[in-house]
DNA sequence: ATGTTC
């Protein structure tokens, strides 16, 4: 790894944080507090703070720390979780919300295909926690079906093409790894025995997660009987070794590649970024989503308090529809939770780290499912064959 | 975040 180039800094107390936000943004003083925090920690070479900035159980999730010692806890459990985004061979014309809101059910149950084999041929173990493979997991976690809205620049994608948002991680496999480290609170030197059986582990988790995004898009394109392409596939949760030291991203998206996703909520357009290139003080990184306005608990009362709320809260203002079969996780999701992903954007803007070069208007949102809710949505498509049927 | 939590 070799030492910082920036001793100094380290010595003399605290890393240099670069926040890439202006007064105008929605950040918590938690979130700061926990910046000057790992600012503090021991080997801490630089930090970039990005506008969907909110407070994490260890750290603050909207930066990228550069340090030279490893930091399990700023990663977190989800190792390896990103955001992969695939443009849909399907016509938009032949698309049936309904229809699909159905058929993308399936994503809810154990994946059937051969898990030992695939990841075998992307080097690990076939018998790496393979029941979770091709799963979306809980919490911030969803697979969406988009359509372009608008387009800025030439990426190859038209208005009116389907795309698919793939939120997810290393799921069980990730905590295994993460809860297999013990007292990580002062780091590992990444020379240590500790630190490096982490960071192969950690390697593994990494390749877990992208592979588990590209079998829940063949999961959905499969549901959806059409072909896909990938565009993007965007970790925000790992560490990176490089020339500069060791790059923790919690909540930041990488952003050394042509295209970055930018996740709005259910009910906001989701954003493509190209990254400007010449500002190396964001440590090759970008801000991932809208980032959490209100914590978890502190939606109840907040969103989806009365029936007719929560019913509005799997319909969006755009016509699409979400499938949260899960009280508690639809308010925690609610879109309320989370800030104006345009206004994130517009900040990163401001800071000349990224330009915007489409939108993506969200039609389905995949969350979770229940046999419950299977046999309301059944029971509701009896009752309106039985209206329609009336009416005739 | 998590086949969680008794």
């Amino acid at each position: 790894m070799g030492t910082s180039p920036n001793k100094a800094a380290r010595i003399s107390g605290a890393a240099s944080i670069h926040r890439f936000y202006s007064e105008n943004a929605w950040i918590e003083g938690k979130a700061e507090e926990q910046l000057d925090a790992v600012a503090a920690m021991e080997g801490i070479i630089a930090i970039a703070a990005f506008p969907d900035l909110h407070p994490g159980k260890y750290g603050p999730v909207g930066s990228a720390i550069l340090s030279d010692r490893i930091y399990p806890q700023l990663i977190g459990n989800d190792i390896g979780c990103g955001m992969s985004l695939y443009a849909l061979d399907l016509p938009a014309r032949k698309f049936r919300l309904d229809k699909a809101a159905r058929k993308l059910r399936l994503l809810e149950g154990v994946w059937d295909g051969d898990a030992g084999a695939r990841l075998a041929s992307d080097g690990l173990p076939p018998d790496l926690h393979p029941n979770a493979l091709g799963t979306i997991g809980g919490g911030n976690h969803f697979c969406e079906l988009q359509v372009v809205d608008t387009v800025l620049d030439d990426i190859g994608l038209e208005r009116g093409q389907l795309m698919l948002l793939v939120h997810s991680g290393s799921r069980s496999f990730g905590t295994e790894v993460f809860s297999s480290v013990i007292d990580h609170s002062g780091g590992f030197d990444p020379d240590s025995e500790t630190g490096q059986a982490y960071m192969e582990a950690h390697r593994q988790a990494v390749l877990w997660a992208s592979l588990n995004r590209a079998i829940i898009v063949e999961r959905a394109a499969r549901a959806l009987h059409c072909d896909f392409r990938p565009v993007c596939n965007a970790p925000h949760n790992l560490i990176e070794p490089g020339p500069r030291g060791l790059l923790h991203r919690k909540g930041a998206a990488k952003a050394d590649m042509p295209i970055v996703p930018l996740a709005g909520s259910r009910d906001a357009l989701s954003y493509l970024l190209k990254p400007n290139r010449h500002k190396p003080e964001a440590l090759a990184s970008l801000a991932h989503g809208a980032g959490r306005k209100y914590d978890r608990r502190s939606m109840t009362g907040r969103a989806g308090v009365t029936r007719s709320d929560r019913e509005n809260l799997s319909r969006t203002s755009f016509g699409g529809l979400v499938i949260c079969e899960d009280r508690q996780l639809l308010i925690e999701e609610a879109p309320q939770a989370y800030k104006d992903p345009a206004h994130v954007v517009g900040q990163l803007q401001a800071a000349r780290l990224a330009e915007p070069v489409a939108a993506l208007k969200p039609l389905l949102t995949f969350k979770k499912a229940t046999p419950e809710g299977h046999q309301a949505s059944a029971r509701k498509k009896w009752n309106s064959l039985g209206t329609r049927r009336a009416e005739r």
